[in-house]
DNA sequence: GTAGACCCTGACGTAACGTCAGGGTCAAGG
DNA sequence: CCTTGACCCTGACGTTACGTCAGGGTCTAC
């Protein structure tokens, strides 16, 4: 019950270095080692090295992997569902590869001389990017949101509390520029949009200015998060957005 | 005539600095520069970079690719031809993954575990140096033609100069000698097949007395470089031949 | 009981770029 | 005309994912 590295690395056709090396860097350790300090692999660590493999073959950058498949909310399932998906994409990808030489091959023949466009345009459809977007959507491990998921765990109904009317007070000041008609570059606004920051900031993951921003813009992209405001104000959500935006970029 | 860098790289999906590397290590050498430094890709270079990346995507070492396509026996079209065999291989193995992920999906649904060999067999069944075997058989060069690439890159026109200065005296001493009727072994024709291979070693790459031998055996063996020899003495490629393998077997 | 195959932990090397730093180039606009 | 921003250059150091020893224990097999 459980098997050498020699074995697995033969059976997987990695070297034993790389086992080595996944190990050291906690992607995967075995879950057993001898008295001799052997590595000793069982049925799941294989089957957990399968999924790495998977993954690797997509792409992945190590760092990734081990990020997605030791998250809490890891599951097998969903992610071999994911990569059949993605290695469909793949062949597909590939398929067009195939096209182009045939594209090659048939212009060489012909002596005819393709455009540059059409001889390079087949490289880089296929972005890993694309799908470890997906995978941090799906499984959510961003750094902020185990720093977020880590804080919140503690909280208590009474701190959940103390957020909402921090929040609220913020939302009544926003609500209050906002009908006055200062504009979302106007230093009080910028400072209601600093406000909110360090809300965030406080309850829940480190966010820096330049964060805020991308929140900011999510916050009219996203109809989930547009509503929230517009509910409040209609305009509000792109008013605010603009006010994060224009806190952002000042100097300091 | 002539795109920049920048459009390259967006075209083939690859970055300014990737196409830097691959100028770098002799890969790539775009045919123009600019007054002002700018490189610039021809429609030869634009083609020689498809084959590059097809070549890449198929998992040769960029070392490999560079003494495959700077060969001078390189085909352009019996290189599209292998791969496009091998892209087909390549999603032949894609396939079978998929197979496996469909295989490992049924037996998490089904509560079952594979076996270790199951899991892992499709990893590595593709194996590019089968591949680079078939392509060195075919375009048959050595490691040489690496360091070749990178020293040559540099050189000035001068330095061609000051090289072709070099390798015509040494020519010219070699057809004295041949003229007087000296034979291949005295020491004065070994002199100069020594004097020979030190230029080799000096402008182009790491070249043993063993190495030389090799190549002087080519210089008789293939016509293009004994044609090199035949113009100046008829003749004169044997004798340079065997003054080069006399040199070679002295002890030291 | 010892040879040969296998395992361990450092530690340094390598390939293929990524990522600045510091500094020219060039077309468009004020 | 000149300046600004997008683009280009050359070093040079950093990073990822291992490869490749060195030095030394472990374990069956004749």
């Amino acid at each position: 019950m459980g098997l050498s590295i020699g074995e697995v690395a033969g059976l997987a056709s990695v070297s034993v270095r790389t086992l080595h090396h996944y190990d050291e860097i906690g992607l995967l350790v075995p879950s057993v080692r001898t008295e001799s300090g052997y590595r000793l692999y069982s049925d799941a660590d294989v089957a957990m090295l399968q999924q790495v493999l998977f993954f690797k073959e997509l792409g992945f950058p190590l760092g990734e992997i081990a990020r997605i498949m030791h998250d809490p909310s890891f599951d097998r399932l969903e992610a071999l569902t994911m990569q059949r998906r993605m290695l469909d994409d793949k062949a597909a990808q590939l398929a067009l590869m195939v096209e182009a030489v045939d594209a090659a091959i048939e212009a060489v023949k012909g002596g005819v001389t393709l455009s540059a466009e059409d001889m390079l345009e087949v490289f880089g459809d296929f972005d890993p990017k694309q799908y470890e977007a997906e995978a941090e959507q799906k499984w959510g491990n961003t750094e902020a949101y185990a720093q977020s998921a880590s804080r919140t765990k503690r909280y208590t109904k009474e701190d959940w509390q103390r957020y909402k009317d921090e929040a609220e007070a913020n939302g009544v000041r926003m609500v209050e520029l906002f009908d006055a008609g200062v504009a979302p570059d106007d230093p009080r606004a910028m400072e209601v949009a600093d406000e909110a920051r360090l809300l965030i900031d406080r309850w829940f993951y480190t966010c820096s200015r330049e964060m805020h921003a991308c929140l900011g813009e999510m916050y009219v992209a996203d109809p989930r998060f547009k509503a929230n405001y517009e509910k409040m104000r209609e305009g509000l959500a792109q008013w605010f957005s603009d006010a994060i935006k224009a806190n952002s970029a000042r100097s300091e």
